[in-house]
DNA sequence: CAATGAACGTA
DNA sequence: CGTACGTTCATTGC
């Protein structure tokens, strides 16, 4: 393992925040800390048998005689930074930790040649730096770990195919397209108008650098002329950018393999660091007995935190047993597991290995009915069940609590929800960044102290019946919602992928039939090169304007056609519909893991209405309306020991609702009756009897239907629907003659919202609406809208959730083998297991359409099939 | 590189 | 000038 000091430790530096990183005398120690624990996590992780951190001596280097503008446009160190770097060599040189620096070259130099080494002796070799100039070295034996964008304390692992998923080119030619891109913090401009894509496809078509600078003539466009222009550009880059990989090194391999752990070296460093919790670590790592709570006192702890006991076994039985409601908290350190409990009284630190002897009681306690509190239990249970284990009795969820409270935002860490309910600061990093804080990684303790405090300060906020909401409907579902994540659901691969073929060559025949019909090629994907072809190659009318232009979306196309027919617009047109089904189908196959199955994520906190959302991938928007998108529901089968897929849904639940909220009496008669409902209500409207209610008719009825509860216009209805504005006001104006009571209902929404300023669904759950006293007309009446359609879409949410969680208990108790996958907001899909369908179908029917006393009944929907497109029907 | 906008899929 | 989402791509700004 070869480790880029500078380039971490710079990260590190500004990953933490120095204020809370200071010695007593003031020593800045911020990016040490942050650098040693990346370094203890990795050395957990890797178990590196030899290892060296290269550091830059100063700017100056070789490159800087060849160009000295390189890296000129980095502003002064900051002098923070500057004094740590040689204590920081002194704590590695403690650990027993060469590092190495070289008059002239960068560490990167250091680190192409160390590698270069390391490979030729044997060794899988291992780059650790945050400089994309390192990617030129991966190969077969040699891997790079990057600090990734987002990832918490995540290090990207690129080995070669990595580099090819991200790229799209073999890792030695990455240079070659930096060479050509340019590297702004290097201060390298590249070839203006040529990015990552265009380098790309170049070196894709030509091979290599010097193959594209040789045959640059045939590349045309303004890209061709800038890049005749500047191709000297390219070739210093290249120059300067060749990482030297036999730079003279006065060490061998054999002096790098890892020494002994000095401890009484490291305590000392570390006592001048006032490093605690990490003395600790390296003491786990050496296999020292270092007592915990020892060394120097950490000077921003909150005076009151409890010291964390280290407890195994019985004496852990009894303390878990004896626990009130404690915080639990689980991270998941490279192989190994942390386990903070807490109350607020006192808390224990578990250096868990799950199945051994000492913490079976622990894991009995975990699984069992034992309240416990969590800040995201979904994900905990995720983190439990990696360990073996298993976690029951979620009494409390700090994310879920806050989201409750707030659910424009949800806290996105322990950090943000302490603060915001304790006004305290808990310290940790920026969970953004690259180094795992000591708070989040050893101190489990902690974490679970903050999380118990700030969880009773939260729920003692809960207002009227939130906390029914909390307890009967979000805390019981969250481990539907892991069950369902880790289930998951099966796909036919060969089918998508036969699909993605199919529609890979019809976008390429529709992008052709598109550049043919304007005698070029233009990006269809560009909204702005689009308008240039549109407004003015083509002269054609403009169409709605957008912050940036004109709009080229669908509807506006549709009317270009007709306005303005041109065989370019239907080529687009097609194109964009083939070329977006194709992205979907493609991220679908990427998402299938190993099990041949597709796992999505719920955010239980994801909608402010109280709606689930789905990522990574969006289960919830797989095509349905077009014949074509349908296809795409075919690839979502039953497993092969599954005898069929189930799909249930709600039938117009939103508008069950409405008449229930509304108490309009016309429209409960409406589902009473049990008939057509736009049909019935379309007789009302246009006085005729049900059976003369024309298609036409039908439609209008259903888009005005739905869009009241959304708060639709006049104007809205009108372009909707393609009617004059009077025709659709008086479509309006009929429809509430009817159904006063709906009129009534939107009216006293709105008024009590504005009173209130939240809504409240039919269960109690709330949602604050600030911006309905906005003196903002546009804030206010989008805050309007949303009051309108909340109550709506939220009572929704809480029913179907309900239905979940009985769901899932009725199977459960009725020891079925069948499961429940997924949930798309009014619709739930299962796998059902040999003879298995008519209780299933029973207990489905019961709990979906038991889940909520309307004054109208909640009608269920039942399909089955091979797959969910024929499920559906 | 991150944020934003446009476009479009679902309920 | 209809609510609630997530994803992708291109573009822009730092």
């Amino acid at each position: 393992m070869i480790i880029d000091g500078h380039s971490l430790a710079f990260r590190a530096f500004y990953a933490l925040p120095v204020d809370s990183f200071q010695t007593q005398t003031g020593q800045h120690t911020n990016a040490i800390h942050g650098f040693i624990a990346m370094l203890i996590n990795l050395l957990g992780n890797e178990r590196p048998d030899a290892l060296a951190v290269a550091f830059d001596i100063s700017r100056h280097s070789f490159r800087t005689e060849e160009y000295p503008e390189y890296k000129g446009t980095r502003g002064e160190t900051p002098p923070e930074f500057k004094g740590q770097v040689p204590l920081l060599q002194e704590a590695l040189h403690a650990m027993g930790i060469r590092t190495l620096e070289k008059e002239n070259y960068e560490a990167d130099d250091i680190l192409a040649t160390l590698a270069t080494r390391g490979a030729e002796a044997g060794y899988r070799v291992l780059v650790v730096s945050g400089d994309r100039d390192t990617i030129q070295l991966v190969d077969d034996r040699i891997t790079l770990l990057y600090p990734s964008k987002q990832g918490v304390s995540e290090l990207t692992r690129y080995d070669a195919e990595k580099v090819m998923e991200r790229y799209g080119i073999r890792p030695e030619q990455y240079p070659e397209i930096a060479a050509l891109v340019g590297e702004t913090s290097d201060n390298l401009p590249g070839i203006p108008r040529v990015g990552e894509k265009t380098a790309v496809k170049w070196i894709k078509q030509f091979g290599s650098l010097e193959e594209i600078l040789r045959r640059q003539d045939e590349i045309g466009g303004k890209v061709g002329e800038s890049l005749r222009e500047n191709a000297h550009l390219a070739e210093r880059n290249r120059r300067l950018n060749r990482l030297v990989r036999d730079v003279e090194l006065d060490v061998e391999l054999d002096d790098l393999k890892r020494g002994e752990i000095d401890m009484a070296a490291v305590q000392q460093v570390f006592a001048k660091l006032e490093f605690r919790t990490l003395l600790q670590r390296v003491g786990k790592l050496a296999g020292a007995e270092v007592p915990v709570g020892g060394a120097a006192p950490a000077a921003e702890l909150v005076p009151e935190k409890p010291e964390a006991k280290l407890l195994l076994d019985e004496e852990l039985g009894d303390w878990l047993a004896k626990a009130d409601r404690p915080a639990v908290r689980i991270i998941e350190a490279g192989d190994g597991f942390e386990v903070g409990v807490a109350t607020p009284e006192a808390s224990v630190l578990i250096h868990w290995q799950p199945g051994g002897r000492d913490y079976a009681l622990f894991e009995q306690w975990l699984a069992s009915d034992a309240p416990k509190v969590f800040f995201d239990a979904k994900q905990q249970i995720g983190a439990a069940r990696r360990a073996g284990a298993a976690i029951g009795g979620i009494a409390g969820d700090l994310l879920l609590a806050s989201w409750l409270l707030r659910p424009s935002t949800a806290e996105k860490s322990i950090a943000e929800a302490v603060f915001r309910f304790l006004g305290e600061q808990v310290p940790e990093g920026d969970p953004n960044q690259l180094v795992p804080d000591e708070s989040s990684v050893s101190d489990a303790a902690a974490l679970a102290w903050y999380v118990v405090r700030a969880h009773a300060s939260a729920v003692e906020r809960f207002q009227s019946r939130t906390i029914e909401i909390y307890r009967d409907i979000e805390l019981p579902l969250v481990p539907v919602l892991a069950a369902l994540e880790e289930r998951g659901v099966q796909i036919d691969l060969p089918l998508l992928e036969a699909h993605d073929a199919e529609l890979t060559t019809r976008v390429g025949e529709l992008q052709q039939q598109a550049f043919d019909a304007i005698g070029r090629e233009v990006n269809l994907s560009s909204p702005k090169q689009l308008q240039e072809v549109l407004f003015e190659q083509l002269d054609m009318p403009k169409t709605r304007k957008t912050k940036s232009g004109y709009t080229t979306d669908a509807a506006a196309l549709a009317e270009l056609q007709v306005k303005s027919p041109h065989p370019f617009l239907g080529a687009l047109l097609a194109h964009r519909d083939a070329n977006k089904l194709r992205q979907m189908v493609e991220t679908l196959i990427k998402a299938v893991r190993e099990d041949g199955r597709i796992h999505t994520t719920f955010v239980q906190t994801g909608a402010s209405t109280g709606r689930l959302a789905s990522t990574d991938p969006n289960l919830q928007n797989i095509p349905v309306r077009s014949e074509e998108g349908r296809r795409i529901r075919e690839g979502f089968i039953h497993a092969p020991e599954f005898e069929t897929l189930m799909t249930a849904d709600y039938s117009q639940i939103e508008m069950r609702i409405m008449a229930h909220l509304s108490g309009d009496e016309g429209l409960i008669q409406a589902f009473n009756e049990g008939e057509d409902l736009h049909r019935f209500v379309g007789a009302r409207i246009f006085g005729v009897p049900p059976e003369e209610v024309t298609n036409e008719m039908r439609s209008k009825v259903k888009a005005m239907s739905y869009g009241l509860a959304y708060g639709l216009s006049a104007f809205g209805l009108s372009k909707q629907l393609g009617i004059s504005s009077a025709e659709a006001k008086q479509l309006m104006v009929d429809y509430f003659e009817r159904f006063g009571g709906v009129r009534d209902y939107l009216r006293s929404v709105v008024d009590q919202a504005k009173r209130d300023t939240f809504t409240e669904t039919i269960f109690g759950r709330r949602r604050p609406f600030p911006d309905l006293a906005s003196p903002n007309r546009i804030l206010r009446e989008n805050a309007e809208r949303a009051a309108l359609n909340s109550p709506i879409q939220g009572s929704a949410a809480d029913i179907i959730k309900r239905a979940m969680i009985a769901v899932e208990r009725r199977v459960r108790e009725a020891g079925l083998a069948s499961r429940m996958l997924l949930q798309i907001h009014d619709e739930l899909m299962f796998e059902v297991a040999e003879g298995e369908w008519d209780a299933l179908e029973a207990i489905v029917r019961e709990e979906m359409a038991g889940a909520a006393e309307l004054s109208v009944p909640l009608e269920v929907q039942v399909g089955h099939g091979a797959n969910w497109n024929a499920a559906a029907h």
